[in-house]
DNA sequence: GTCTATATCGCGATAGAC
DNA sequence: GTCTATCGCGATATAGAC
């Protein structure tokens, strides 16, 4: 199936300023891809900032959901829980979409303001939140040693971001990550292994 | 003591590029900061390029080097070397001009592979060589339990990583992080925690 | 909805006077 | 080492024909 000329547009346009960051994509690169001229382009978008925007908000739509009740039903088998975490985690690190927007994400986050606050809402807070809810459950059901359920969700999502970050700086160069491929169900092994009661 | 007009350019190209990138920060807004015509910048340096080059050789300059003597010593007492790890890190965190190298290193990171490659190397490499070695000497003498030196190396850094990361998010917006101020400390008692020998 | 043509601007960089 | 003046380019965006 094919895509309409807006549809092409976007998915250019994402590819490119995920490459290149805002600024250095250009209307002409985006038009040219796309096998349009830039004056054609703006019979779809208002301008340039549009089509980011567009995009932007299209980011943060893939993020995880999860009902409530079902966080409260698996986290009290503890390590389970912890492991389904990460593998969505790993599923989304992996998927070649999501990458795409993740890394977009990132070379804009340091000059768009309102990308950070959408970063640290949906990639943080909303995580630390579901997290330790998780952790206060497990400590009630006796599972984990009793601690700040903040402090255990901060700690345990921090090493997954850092291998998310770590694995896209070494996809961008198209390096290897196969060394990287388990680290996030030995980081749930070690953390579990630090956490339970003994 | 004043600064050479060089001195000058370094500086507010250093600010301008940590705030807009490379590519939104023209010669002539440098030019314009420093108090200088854009013309007379080129009697300082051969292009733009050559302006952020000498900037970012300046970016790992700072980075903490320990002899390895020091480190096997430090390491035999087991939490206090970690403490005086983070401890270093944060410093470096908190650190004015880190900061504005480091937020700079970030913008650049994922259109610059000379700054990715050279990020993989100072950030990661070489703190998971320093750690694990030390976590390897730990397990020796018996302080904390046996596993991968690599694997509890990478664990103990992802977390200072994101909180680092996390903070220099925040202080763009001025935001307040007093609430990250002491997490660092906090998660070397939380991981030493996880790892000593119970 | 696409094209050609064009307006307008800011960019990096250079020439030459002082 | 600074200035004024200017070049050439590529950028975003618009007007109007088809």
């Amino acid at each position: 199936m094919s895509l309409s000329t807006k549809e092409k547009i976007l998915k250019e346009a994402s590819t490119l300023f995920s490459q290149l960051g805002y600024k250095a994509t250009s209307v002409r690169k985006i038009a040219s891809k796309v096998g349009i001229r830039e004056s054609a382009l703006y019979n779809h978008f208002k301008n340039k900032e549009e089509i980011f925007l567009t995009i932007a908000d299209e980011i943060f739509a893939t993020s995880v959901e999860l009902d409530r009740e079902k966080i409260q039903e698996e986290a009290k088998r503890g390590k389970p829980f912890l492991a389904r975490f990460a593998t969505t985690y790993k599923l989304v690190t992996f998927d070649k979409n999501s990458e795409k927007m993740f890394r977009l994400l990132l070379i804009e986050l340091f000059t768009n303001e309102a990308l950070r606050k959408k970063f640290i809402q949906e990639f943080h807070d909303k995580n630390i939140k579901l997290l330790s809810e998780a952790f206060f459950i497990m400590m009630q059901e006796g599972l984990i040693r009793s601690n700040d359920p903040m402090l255990v969700a901060y700690e345990f999502l921090s090493s997954l971001f850092y291998i998310r970050f770590h694995i896209t700086l070494l996809r961008i160069d198209s390096e290897s990550t196969s060394h990287l491929s388990t680290q996030m169900e030995k980081h749930v092994d070690f953390f579990w292994e630090g956490i339970k009661v003994q």
